[in-house]
DNA sequence: CTATTAAGTAATTAATTGCTTACTATAATA
DNA sequence: TATTATAGTAAGCAATTAATTACTTAATAG
C-alpha cells in the first residue's frame, strides 16, 4: 500500500483552492449543509488538514466573501468605466452584475445564507460592505446621469439605488427558484428596459 | 421530583402551535439551524413529542410552507380586491406584500432558505406555487390596467411582472442585511412610485 | 548533509443532530 | 366504570459535525 505521491503545497495556494472549491460546491448545494469534510475532498485533501490553512470554518466563509468583494466590484467598476454614457454605464452595471452571478452560482447562495444569521458576524459585515460600495457606484452614475441630463432631476435617488439593486437580487432568486430554466440574460435586458423607464421620469 | 399537570391537546392545536412557533423561531435565526428540540422548547413539550404530531421535520417546514401560502395569498387578494383602480391594486398588493414580510419576519428567511435547496423537494414546489399564483394575480391587475387605459400597452408585461416581484424580494433583502434599522413601509412607498414611473411608459 | 519548518495524515474527540422506542397518563367514549 | 386510542415522556441510538492530537514527510536554508 502506497499513497501516491502527495503534492506539498503553499498555504497560500491551498487557501486559494479552498476558496474556489467552496465557491464549487455552493454553486450544487446550500452553504449550510457544505461540511470540511466535503471541502477537503474537493481539494483532495483530509478534513483536518483543512485546519492547517484556516484557523476555524468562519475563516474559510470570510475569505470567500472577500474574494467576491474584490471580484465583483472590479467587474462592476470596469463595466462602468468602459461605457459612454452614465445610463450605458448603470446598464453595463446591471448586466456584468447578472453575468458575474451566472458564471458564479455559487455567490448568491453564499450571500443569502448570510443574510439569514440575525447577529453581525464577521461574514455579514463583509457583506455590509460590498452593498455599501454598490450603493456610491450607483449614486455616481445616477448624479452624472442627472448632470448630462439624462435623467430627471426630480427621481428619488435613494429609491432608484433600491430599485437597481432589488431588481438584481429579484431577478436571481427568480432564477434559482427555477433551478435555472430562466434566461438571465434576455430576462435582465427585459427587465432593464423598464428601469430606464422608471428613472428617466417625465423625460 | 413531580411533572406539573402537563396539558394535552388535539394534535390539530399542537400542530397549529408547531407552525406558529417555527415562524417565530424562523425571525431571530436562521431556519437551517432550528432544531426539533427547539421547535419544543417553544410549545413547551418534549423533543420526541414533536413527532407524534409531524412524522419527520420536512413535514413541519412543509406545513409552514401550506400555512405562508394560503395567509399570504388570501392577503393579497384581499388588497387587490378592495382597491378602486388597477394601479391602485398593484399598489395596495405591493403595500400588503410588504406589510405581510414585515409582521411575519421569519418567511422571507424560510423561503431563501428553500431557495437554496437544489433538489426539487416538496417543499420547494410549494414556493413554486406560491409563485405562480403571484404571477396570475400580477398579470390580471396589469391586464386590467392596460383595459382602463392606465398604462402603455407596449409594455413587456411579463417584465413588468418580474420586477414587480424582484422589487419587493430586494427590499425584503436589503431589509434583513440591514438588521431592520430600514423603515420598510416609507422605503416601499418610495421604489413603487418608481415602478409606476417604470410601467406607465410614454403615457 | 543536516536541522528546521511546515504541509499533510490518520485517528480520535466531544458535542449535536433527527429519530425511535418502551413506557406512562389522560381524555373520550362505550 | 372500564376500555381504548393516543398525547406525552424519557432514555438512548446511529450518524455526523468541527476541531485536536501525535505522528510523518517534504521542502529548504545553513
Amino acid at each position: 500500500m502506497q499513497q501516491q505521491t502527495r503534492v506539498r503545497l503553499s498555504t497560500e495556494t491551498r487557501q486559494a483552492e479552498i476558496i474556489a472549491a467552496v465557491l464549487k460546491l455552493a454553486a450544487e448545494r446550500s452553504p449550510a449543509q457544505i461540511t470540511t469534510g466535503d471541502i477537503a475532498r474537493a481539494v483532495s485533501l483530509t478534513q483536518g488538514a483543512i485546519f492547517r490553512h484556516f484557523p476555524n470554518k468562519d475563516a474559510i466563509w470570510l475569505a470567500v466573501i472577500v474574494w467576491v468583494e474584490s471580484n465583483l466590484l472590479d467587474s462592476l467598476e470596469a463595466a462602468a468605466q468602459n461605457a459612454a454614457t452614465p445610463l450605458a454605464g448603470l446598464q453595463a452595471v446591471f448586466m456584468a452584475h447578472i453575468g458575474f452571478v451566472t458564471q458564479h452560482p455559487g455567490v448568491p447562495r453564499l450571500i443569502f445564507n448570510e443574510l439569514q444569521q440575525p447577529d453581525d458576524s464577521s461574514v455579514k459585515v463583509g457583506v455590509w460592505r460590498i452593498l455599501e460600495a454598490y450603493r456610491q457606484l450607483l449614486t455616481r452614475l445616477l448624479n452624472d446621469a442627472e448632470a448630462t441630463g439624462q435623467i430627471d432631476p426630480e427621481i428619488d435617488k435613494g429609491a432608484a439605488g433600491m430599485l437597481f439593486i432589488g431588481s438584481v437580487q429579484g431577478l436571481v432568486m427568480q432564477s434559482m427558484l427555477a433551478n435555472g430554466a430562466l434566461n438571465m440574460k434576455t430576462a435582465a435586458e427585459r427587465v432593464f428596459v423598464l428601469y430606464l423607464n422608471a428613472i428617466r421620469g417625465t423625460r
